[in-house]
DNA sequence: AAGGGGCGCAACCGCGCCCGG
DNA sequence: CCCGGGCGCGGTTGCGCCCCT
């Protein structure tokens, strides 16, 4: 049942590219181009290397205007709020960063910013702690903040805490501030207009679905853009073109309909839920999760229901509102 | 000073998708 | 419509460098 191998495996070198072997790959690319067909392309030039092996050097390395290391925090932001839309599909999340290969930000986030942030979760936790045994526990939804699921969600909002406030330092690109990121209904709940005024009235209990479509009205996504590169998702495509500003249904987006994975939210106003998916970092199945092993941990000592939200913030800010209702999201088994 | 472990990055691998014959 | 080749993508691996003990 195996594929037929792209090359002779044989008789192909790998390893590091030499500088001769760059020489050769840049300057045939530079004069004729690639052709069209990368596995012809090495035998033209004469080199031992396979076509894909070709392809990903120049794409990565020897193609103008490439950058390498050295990401600035609009660069963290930006990755990271795409990843938590879109989850580690690294060619779109290239694609808003010009210069970036896919590569390099898989790298990047794999060794460097998943750590950072993970770090200071485990700070947050701490910090937490200490706050919580002040508290006295005020909270007034969740009564039972000894559950597991408080305990569970409890980690994971701290992480996603740690992002949102991280972001929201940072003007440009911020989770809040950027439409594309905003998780989108199901269509099968696409609303009535009359479903939208019924959720603009609970807007102070379900601020995640109001938020979202009003603001989602007013912010020319053209601008997030910043004249960056093409993107070449159709989904993400949709989501920065300024003609389409307005999307009453907001509909889920066909890209995230292909993870496996349901989410629903609990509407804490009529007990209804709402099912969303979120990306394939909330799901069950997906073993390269980015949440620590803590939290992991405890997402699987979870009630296999739900993920009731931990009432820990009591700000009022936006941005926090945002992160409740992702906590408040209840992980069903389909 | 040496060695061992961690880290970062370049490159490889395999799979799914697309397109042309 | 089917099949095969090529492309693109995401996950993984391997290696070299650096730092700590």
């Amino acid at each position: 049942m195996g594929r037929a191998p792209c090359c002779d495996k044989a008789n192909v070198k790998k390893g590091p590219w030499s500088p001769e072997e760059d020489v050769k790959l840049k300057d045939y690319i530079d004069k004729y181009g690639t052709g069209g067909n990368w596995i012809a392309l090495p035998q033209k030039i004469g080199l031992k290397r396979c076509g894909k092996s070709c392809r990903l050097r120049w794409l990565n390395y020897l193609r103008p205007n490439i950058k390498h290391g050295g990401f600035s925090e609009e660069e963290d932001s930006i990755i990271l709020n795409l990843y938590i839309s879109i989850g580690s599909r690294w060619s779109i999340i290239a694609a808003q960063l010009p210069g970036r290969t896919d590569n390099d930000i898989k790298n990047y986030w794999n060794t460097k910013l998943k750590k950072k942030l993970l770090g200071r979760q485990k700070q947050m936790n701490r910090q937490d702690s200490i706050t919580h045994s002040n508290e006295n526990n005020i909270s007034s939804n969740n009564n039972n903040n000894k559950s597991p699921q408080n305990l569970s969600n409890s980690a994971l909002e701290r992480l996603q805490l740690h992002m949102q406030l991280q972001n929201l330092q940072s003007p440009f690109s911020s989770f809040y501030n950027n439409p594309i990121l905003w998780p989108k209904l199901h269509p099968l709940l696409q609303t009535t207009p009359d479903q939208n005024s019924k959720l603009a009235s609970q807007e102070t209990l379900h601020p995640l679905g109001v938020n979202f479509v009003h603001q989602k009205s007013h912010i020319n996504l053209a601008e997030i853009n910043n004249g960056a590169s093409p993107i070449y998702s159709d989904n993400v495509e949709q989501a920065l073109n300024p003609a389409n500003e307005f999307q009453p249904n907001f509909g889920f987006s066909q890209d995230l309909q292909l993870d496996n994975h349901n989410m629903d939210l609990m509407n804490r106003s009529c007990g209804s839920k709402e099912w969303f998916q979120v990306g394939n970092e909330f799901g069950p199945t997906n073993d390269s999760s980015w949440w620590s092993e803590e939290v992991e941990l405890e997402r699987k000592t979870m009630s296999s229901s739900s993920w009731g939200s931990a009432s820990v913030l009591d700000q009022t800010t936006e941005g926090v509102h945002i992160l409740q209702d992702y906590a408040q999201m209840s992980y069903h088994s389909v």
